[in-house]
DNA sequence: TGTCCGATCTGGACAGTGCTTAGATATAAA
DNA sequence: TTTATATCTAAGCACTGTCCAGATCGGACA
């Protein structure tokens, strides 16, 4: 079993060909978009024949849900490391609204996968949610541990899936050419976001203590 | 350039084929989903052959615009069917929020591409902001009118994106069957929906009045 | 060492796609 | 009736996702 494992880990001819063609598809993402994302396309990127992928995906979205699987983890990343960067709540969430977006905002074409995957399911992604230190789990811990015990999990729940709403909502929001003169009004993009985070209550300590 | 108009309304062989198109093209949204609509089964639909949609749609994205253009316009009328219902802010912007939420709900294939067109263009779509009658100003009317005179422009601005935001947001999540036990907790798919609504602090008046 | 087996990859094919071009047909204008 | 224009079709191109038969390679076992 443990040198089953071991095979499973480094397996190949080519060397790891599954991660080869994550890597080639994400590449394939950021630098022509998701229009150009094709089975073939990540083939061809990875140096292989167009039937190669079929041995380690069993179609075209199995392969985009382990792109998203990377995308999830990266968003998670990105949005822990904010973690600690202040002890107030408010500005806390702001934070971690603002890495949210910026993510969306460098990764577009990645974003995009993530979420339409997930819809083509209608279930959230094992990378997103499952895991307990995701990115879906890591703001529901936060309020948690700011509201500390006697609240309600329910509460917290709802705390955390109207954070999430209002920061998808933004990262979808935010691309659009319109709302430039916003942006300019309230000093760039950075202080735009922030404008629109702060503006939305959940993120006040309050609100998840309160209530 | 009076008949000109009237050629350009009612001008075919077929009748009005351009409207056909659009009309199959949701016909097959609505009964196969977003991944069955090609330019093609629109034409077979239609009863045309697979060249024909391009006398009337310069590409298959210029087809997906006015399909999006038709959805746009009825969010928009769900939207404003609920004007009225209360004088009271707050319930009124709920409401709102519960309609633009519903008809994502009952066409969620169209809703797709209401936004997939909009973020390939990087810009919003005619049907919803442009016109003085679109979903968008709708909303923004409503904080307006609820603000009065005196309050900034960017103010009401700010409040409009974030309450879209928000709405688009719980939009999307509200389809992943991970948030059905919280929906059961609150009462259901309507009581859900008002908790997230009402959670979010941008659907209170005083937000707008006060800053 | 040699042989075999299963995992890995290729070549070729199929139906379906968006789109273009050349030509047919019907409608309206002359 | 002739002509011009708008409308549509037929055929074809390059591309796609997917499947299948066979080639090739690695490791296990003799």
């Amino acid at each position: 079993m443990s040198t089953a494992a071991v095979a499973d880990i480094r397996p190949y001819h080519h060397g790891d060909l599954r991660r080869a063609l994550v890597d080639a598809a994400i590449r394939i993402l950021e630098r022509e978009g998701p229009s150009a994302l094709s089975l073939r396309a990540v083939a061809r990127e990875a140096g292989v024949s167009p039937a190669a992928p079929y041995h380690h995906f069993k179609d075209k979205g199995e392969l985009l849900e382990a792109v998203a699987h990377v995308g999830w983890e990266a968003l998670g990343d990105g949005m822990a490391a904010v973690q600690g960067s202040t002890p107030d709540l408010t500005s806390l969430m702001t934070e971690i609204g603002v890495a949210y977006v910026r993510f969306s905002q460098e990764h577009p074409a990645l974003y995009r996968v993530m979420y339409d995957t997930a819809r083509d399911k209608d279930s959230l992604p094992e990378g997103m949610q499952d895991k307990e230190d995701g990115a879906y789990c890591l703001v529901r811990n936060t309020f948690r541990d700011a509201a500390g015990p006697g609240v309600p999990d329910v509460d917290i729940e709802l705390a955390t899936i109207a954070a999430w709403c209002a920061a998808h909502g933004l990262a979808e929001m935010s691309g659009f050419a319109q709302f430039n003169p916003l942006k300019e009004a309230f000093g760039g993009d950075a202080g735009f976001l922030r404008a629109v985070l702060s503006h939305l209550g959940m993120f006040q300590a309050k609100q998840v203590k309160q209530d």
